[in-house]
RNA sequence: GGCCCCAUCGUCUAGUGGUUCAGGACGCAUGGUUCUCAUCCAUGUAACACCGGUUCGAAUCCGGUUGGGGCCGCCA
C-alpha cells in the first residue's frame, strides 16, 4: 500500500441515506447535519444515497423534497448515489454469498413466519426465523416464491459505538436475516452494507432506531469479509409524549417549516441543540461555528423532545439579526401582488413597515396579518375604540385637531408624538392614544400610532380618524 | 413477550468525586421602560427517579429497582 493508497483509506466519509418513501423531516435532517458537520470537519467527504430499494414505497416527488430540503439548509453533498441504480453491483455480493452456500433461499410464506413468530413470542422467546431450507437443492426455485436469507450465527457480536461506548447482541436471536427478496431486490441491511463498503464510508452516523440493524450489517460485513465501519448512533427527536417524533405529533416537513417563515439557520441552530452543545452556556452558533465547535463526543445519549417554543425564539432572534435587504426580499415572498404594486411606488414604504415589525414576528408568514392595514382600510369596531375608556369621540376630535396643524412634510413620529404628547398626559395617554392607534390598525396589538401615521401619510391618518368618529357617533 | 438503549428544572442542557443546599437557555410569573402588543431590562419559578454499595466525601463510580424509549417486516 502506498502513501496515497493509505491517506485514502483513512479518509473520512460520511452518508446520509434516506429512503424517498416520506418528505425530509427533522430527524433526517439533523442526522444530515452531523454527517454534513463531520465530514467537513475533517476534511472528508459527505454523501447522499437515496436508499430507495423499495420500488412500491419509492416516489420521485419525495426524492425531490429531500434534496430541495438539504439545499435550502445548505447542507452540501458531494456526491449522490440512487440504491436502484446500482442492481448490478448487489447482484454480484449476492451471487458470491448464494455460491458459497452462505446465504440460501427461503420458501416458508409470510403467514408461516407470522404463525411462528407469534407461537415464539407466546414462549417468551425472540421472535426469530431459522430456516429449515438451508440446505435444500432445488435449482429451480424460479417457479418458487422465496427470499434469500443469510445463515445465522450463534456469536456474540460486539461493536464500539462512538457515543454510547460497547454494545454486545447475541447473534443466535437474530436467527437467519432475510438479504434480498431475489437476485436483482437486495434488502436494506445488505444493500446498505454493501454500499458503505463500495462507497468507503468510514463513519455511520445515524439514529438509535438504526441500534438493533447494526449486528445484523456486521454479521453481513463478516460473510462478505468486509471492514466495519464506525458507528456512532444519534439520540432520537422525541414528540411531546417522548415518543419518537412523527406524522401523529404533527412533525411537518424541513420544507413545511420553510413554507412557513422559518429561516434555514434557524432551523439549523436549534436542531444542532438537541442533543449536542459545546460544552458551555453558548447558543447561537454560526455555520464556520459548528464546524469549528462540533465534536461527537458531545453528543447527548438520552433523546430530545422537539420544543417548537424554543425554535420559535431561535427564528425570533435570527429575524432580529437579519439585514433589512434580506428580511424585505424574504417578506416579500409572503404578500400579494396589490401590495407589491404599493410598494413598488413608494420603495422605502416596505422598509418603514419593517422596522416597525422586524421584533415582532416569530415566523416570516405572520408578516401579512400583521401589516395588512398599511395597504387596506382596517375594519373597525366600536368596542374596539372605546376599550374601557370613556369621552372617546373627544378625544379623537382633539386628536384630529391637533394633528390637522402639524405641516404635511414634517409629518414624522417625533413630531406627532411631540404634538400630542401634553394632550395625552392631561387626558391619560391611554384614553387618547388607544382610540388614536386603534383607529388607524383597526388592532388590539399593533405598533405605536405615531410610527403608524406617519407611515400612513397626513391625509390617510386624518381620513381614518374621521371614520373612526363616524363609528362611535 | 424478547433483545438493546437511556435517565439533572415543564423542555433543551452544564456538571466527569470535593470550589454546586446544582449553573445557563426556552417557557411561565412579577415589576420597570412614552396606550396595546412586541422589543429591552430586572427579579422570580422549577430538577439530580428510587434503593443499596464504594469513598473521609457522590448528581458524578458500581449493582439493583422503577420509569421511559427503540427494534423485533419479503420497510428503510
Amino acid at each position: 500500500m502506498n502513501f496515497l493508497n493509505f491517506l485514502n483509506s483513512k479518509k473520512i466519509r460520511t452518508r446520509l441515506a434516506p429512503s424517498p418513501t416520506g418528505p425530509l423531516h427533522v430527524g433526517t435532517a439533523r442526522t444530515a447535519l452531523f454527517n454534513y458537520i463531520f465530514a467537513r470537519q475533517n476534511n472528508g467527504n459527505f454523501i447522499l444515497r437515496i436508499d430507495d430499494t423499495d420500488k412500491e414505497r419509492s416516489d420521485k416527488r419525495f426524492e425531490e423534497d429531500i434534496l430541495n430540503g438539504l439545499k435550502w439548509l445548505g447542507l452540501e453533498y458531494d456526491k449522490i448515489y440512487r440504491q436502484s441504480e446500482r442492481e448490478d453491483i448487489y447482484k454480484n455480493y449476492l451471487k458470491k454469498l448464494l455460491d458459497k452456500k452462505i446465504a440460501f433461499w427461503c420458501y416458508h410464506s409470510k403467514e408461516e413466519l407470522a404463525a411462528e413468530k407469534t407461537e415464539q413470542m407466546n414462549k417468551k422467546e425472540a421472535p426469530r426465523h431459522v430456516c429449515n431450507h438451508k440446505n435444500i437443492k432445488s435449482l429451480n426455485h424460479k417457479n418458487k416464491n422465496g427470499i434469500i436469507r443469510l445463515g445465522g450465527s450463534d456469536e456474540k457480536i460486539k461493536f464500539n459505538d462512538l457515543i454510547r461506548g460497547e454494545i454486545e447482541y447475541d447473534a443466535s436471536l437474530l436467527g437467519d436475516i432475510a438479504i434480498a427478496k431475489d437476485e436483482k431486490t437486495p434488502l436494506y441491511n445488505f444493500a446498505s452494507v454493501i454500499d458503505d463498503e463500495e462507497m468507503k464510508i468510514s463513519h455511520v452516523i445515524r439514529g438509535e432506531d438504526h441500534i438493533p440493524n447494526t449486528p445484523k450489517q456486521i454479521l453481513i460485513q463478516k460473510a462478505l469479509k468486509i471492514q466495519t465501519p464506525f458507528y456512532a448512533h444519534l439520540p432520537l427527536i422525541l414528540g411531546p409524549d417522548k415518543s419518537k417524533m412523527s406524522k401523529r405529533h404533527g412533525s411537518i416537513s424541513i420544507n413545511e417549516y420553510k413554507r412557513m417563515g422559518y429561516l434555514a439557520q434557524a432551523l439549523l441552530n436549534f436542531i444542532i441543540l438537541l442533543g449536542w452543545n459545546p460544552g458551555n452556556d453558548k447558543e447561537f452558533f454560526e455555520k464556520e461555528e459548528m464546524l469549528e465547535l462540533f465534536s461527537l463526543q458531545k453528543i447527548q445519549k438520552g433523546g430530545a423532545v422537539f420544543n417548537i417554543e424554543k425554535l420559535n425564539w431561535f427564528n425570533r432572534e435570527y429575524i432580529k439579526k437579519m439585514s433589512m435587504g434580506k428580511l424585505s426580499q424574504h417578506t416579500m415572498e409572503y404578500i400579494s401582488s396589490e401590495w407589491k404594486a404599493q410598494i413598488n411606488k413608494d420603495k422605502k414604504l416596505w422598509y418603514k413597515i419593517l422596522e416597525l415589525e422586524k421584533p415582532r414576528l416569530n415566523v416570516l408568514s405572520e408578516i401579512k396579518e400583521r401589516v395588512d392595514f398599511f395597504f387596506e382600510k382596517p375594519q373597525l369596531s366600536r368596542s374596539l375604540l372605546i376599550h374601557t375608556f370613556s369621552n372617546t369621540s373627544q378625544h379623537l376630535d382633539k386628536t384630529e385637531k391637533i394633528l390637522s396643524s402639524i405641516d404635511r412634510h414634517s409629518f414624522g413620529a417625533e413630531n406627532i408624538k411631540k404634538a400630542l404628547w401634553d394632550y395625552a398626559e392631561e387626558k391619560g395617554r391611554g384614553n387618547v392614544l388607544w382610540p388614536f392607534r386603534a383607529a388607524l390598525t383597526g388592532k388590539a396589538k399593533s405598533p405605536d400610532p405615531f410610527s403608524v401615521a406617519e407611515i400612513l401619510g397626513k391625509k390617510e391618518t386624518l381620513k381614518r380618524i374621521q371614520h373612526a368618529k363616524e363609528i362611535i357617533t
